[in-house]
DNA sequence: GACAATTGGACTCAATTTGTCTATCTGACT
DNA sequence: AGTCAGATAGACAAATTGAGTCCAATTGTC
């Protein structure tokens, strides 16, 4: 990572907490070069706009959660729990440090307004991941897609849309985690091999 | 309390969480007037400013704490419990609902400029109350204030000063409660008639 | 229908914010 | 000392937003 780089993280790891407390309309430019403990003229030199500027945290913050993602799912052990560490780390990563702000909606709106093909490509990309190691448990013979009658991509499809579907709810400690816990539990049992019922 | 005290009333609770949540500066009328369901024209009929908005909520928090530390105040019961009662509630009504805000600095300034002589009326009138109810407890006998040597009013002033000490680091659950109960437990023992020793 | 209260919307004016630019400063390196 | 790159304060124009005012249209009440 060269300087310029730092420079950058370091000016969106600041600006994050910003964009939480007071959501997107109401953070200034001003704001946050203070927070960042910048001038104004440099936050420019780092970022042409206030919307560049979110897009690019948005894109780190994608990265970041993805390359997480991706290391918990290349782990040893079980591919379901994998899996659900998996989405943990996604959620994590994406909806945490936003799902208990005030400004949760507004900001997730200007997300989508902003960088929605960095959302999609994230999440096709975890859907990606999540096929691949399905496919590899099931040459394993860890898991048996016969039963459910479903393929790789399918199934990984499936879980996202439940992650999705559940986020929608999501506040810290809510019934979310249990949600998600079972819905791998159910998985467990429908795609363990006939050899070991 | 008539019909339109109700709605001022309305409109203040409502724009209470509001500046708690932007602070003052960043809080817009139009803001104020979707919280409290109504439209911005109706919110200007019922307050002539944003500052005169503020002002008026300011006012009202101290004029509801105020009578509920009288009422405290008027219990029944040992005077330094009904003392440290009124404390809580003092703190509970006008520090409570800001101190755990990221903006309660700001909202703290913008109150001295807005409605210092509210805050220094009701800080007064605490004195006044705390120095009663210490004058009628001597009368009683329950407080022997000759071997401290100070007068009533000087003890309520010492509280007082206590209690803003402790108040600028306010936060909830934090050492601040503890202070206050220590400063109970002194008086308690500092102005106990000697019959009772 | 009369009446009062409320509203959306348009409007002005002031303040704020954005984004740009330049002259100046600072610190590292030579 | 001289040079260089990066950072800065501050000024600036343009755009946006917000405050506060006003009124015609609407709503609900009697």
């Amino acid at each position: 990572m060269n300087n310029e780089d730092r420079k950058s993280a370091h000016i969106l790891d600041s600006a994050l907490p910003v964009f939480v407390r007071y959501g997107f309309q109401k953070t200034t430019m001003a704001d946050i070069a203070r927070t960042a403990g910048i001038s104004r003229a440099s936050l420019y030199l780092a970022f042409n706009s206030k919307e560049e500027l979110f897009r690019a945290g948005s894109a780190r913050a994608h990265r970041l959660t993805m390359a997480e993602v991706e290391a918990v799912l290349n782990r040893t052990g079980d591919v379901i729990d994998r899996i659900a560490a998996a989405i943990s780390a996604f959620q994590q990563g994406l909806i945490a440090p936003f799902g208990n702000s005030e400004n949760a909606k507004e900001l997730f709106e200007t997300n989508m307004e902003l960088a929605e093909d960095i959302t999609i490509a994230a999440r096709s990309k975890l859907i990606a991941l999540l096929s691949e190691a399905l496919g590899e448990a099931r040459e394993r013979g860890e898991i048996d897609l016969a039963a459910s009658g479903g393929r790789p991509a399918d199934l990984a499809a499936l879980i996202a849309a439940a992650m999705d579907g559940i986020k929608h709810n999501f506040r810290a400690g809510g019934p979310s985690d249990e949600s998600m816990r079972l819905l791998m539990r159910i998985l467990q049992l429908a795609l363990m091999p006939e050899s070991r019922r």
